[in-house]
This record gives C-alpha cells, sequence and structure tokens, in this order.
DNA sequence: AATATTAATCGTATTATTGCGATGAATATT
DNA sequence: AATATTCATCGCAATAATACGATTAATATT
C-alpha cells in the first residue's frame, strides 16, 4: 500500500495500526475465532474451516504467527495451532485503552 | 490486495474486518485519538496535527467516514469534525464482544 | 524404499492502499 | 469582482495485500 510513515506516528498509534491489521481480514478473524472457541490445539483442519485454498490459507496463518497472535507446533506430519493467550491479551488491553477514551464531543456539535 | 471472499464469511467476521482495517492505519488512529480527547468539534487543524499532506489527511478522513466514525459539517470555508459517537460505541461493542470469548486453550497445549 | 499426507513457500496475476502534487469547488475577505 | 482560504477530488507512482496453482520440504504409512 504505498510506504507508511511510521515513524512520524507515536508508539501506541503503531501498535494500535500494526494489530488492526492483524485483524482487518474476514479469514484471520475466522481463524482466531475457531481457536477460540476450542479447548484444544487445532491439528490440521483449518483448512477445511475456511473457503479459501490451503496457501492462501497458509498465508494468513503466517500473518497471524508474525505478530505473535498464534503459535503453531509441529506435530508429526501436520501442525497445531493455538492462540498465544498472551498476546492476545496484549491486544485486547491495547484496543481497551482506546475505547477508554470518552467521547468529549457532544452530540449535536456538529 | 487482491479480492476479498467477503461472501464466504460471517457478517460478524466481515463486520470486524471492516472496523479493523479502519483502525489499521496509525494517522487514522491519530485522527480519531485526536478528536476523542477534544470537547468540541476539530474545524480546520487537523492538517497541522499530521505528518502528511493535505491530501493524504484528507484521504484517510474520507475512510473514516465512509464507515461512518466521523462526521464533517461544513462551517463556512472550513470542515468540522467530530466522531460519531453512536458509530464509536457501536465499533467498540463490536471489539468487546471479540474480546469476551476467553482463551480456551491452555498455556502449554502447543 | 516408495507413496501419501500435510503445510510452507514460490511465482504470478489482480486489486487495494498510501502518498502527494495539481486542480477544482466552495465560501470568506478585501 | 478579484483574491485568499480551505478542503475534496483527480491522476499518478510506488508498494502492499489477496488469492491460488505449483512446487518443495517434512514426516507417516505401507
Amino acid at each position: 500500500m504505498g510506504v507508511t510513515k511510521t515513524q512520524d506516528f507515536t508508539e501506541e498509534q503503531n501498535q494500535v495500526a500494526a494489530l488492526a491489521k492483524a485483524l482487518a481480514h474476514p479469514a484471520r478473524v475466522a481463524i482466531l475465532q475457531h481457536l477460540l472457541h476450542r479447548q484444544t490445539c487445532i491439528c490440521g483442519d483449518l483448512v477445511e474451516v475456511l473457503p479459501l485454498a490451503q496457501a492462501t490459507v497458509s498465508q494468513h496463518l503466517k500473518e497471524l504467527k508474525a505478530i505473535g497472535l498464534i503459535k503453531g507446533t509441529v506435530e508429526g506430519a501436520s501442525v497445531c495451532y493455538c492462540i498465544d493467550k498472551h498476546q492476545w491479551e496484549k491486544m485486547r488491553d491495547v484496543f481497551l485503552h482506546l475505547f477508554s477514551s470518552p467521547v468529549a464531543c457532544q452530540d449535536n456539535c456538529c
């Protein structure tokens, strides 16, 4: 997308943007929801859950792994995935902090 | 970015993704933070706040307006912006719902 | 050892995003 | 009326994201 001028923004602004980008595709949201709602790791049935080709799913998993939201462990021929609880809660805190600001502007100010 | 297969995902997944995309650039986060922390509308000093050209800021404002997070009202020669409180709280609820799922997977499952 | 299964990566096509100069449209000011 | 101010839009260049077929790498199975 063209070059984002990361260095000119605050750390929080870049952090929110980076985490939001990870959630900015329905397939990645679906992956996270699927992992969240299971008691155990997911070993190999992720592609079946999504309406995308295996290569594309692998790409999305790579992005989620890159930002640390999921972990993958080799388990024989397949790979097991699960949420990285620590990073997930860190992300939650970042968004909660953003949403903790009250909306100062009144309803009919504009 | 290539065509996202929106129709193959749930409404919630698409909604989270669309809202997250709006937050997926530090400039847009900066704009929202700036608007949040002010008691009044912002009339005309938004470009000065950001390290970007006027045309680029206008582009980001357009995206935020498109998803309904901000409102703009013409006020003479300038335009006044403020957070759309209703949509902001709607977004907050969507993310809160996403984060309300407990992480079922145990720490050392992977 | 040969084959099957699984998932990552490569290569490529397509489309979206970012950024900004230039221009245009609208109102304010002189 | 002429000029200034403000912001939106156009047009372009550069880069990122999405998607998938094909291939590769790794382990399991026979």
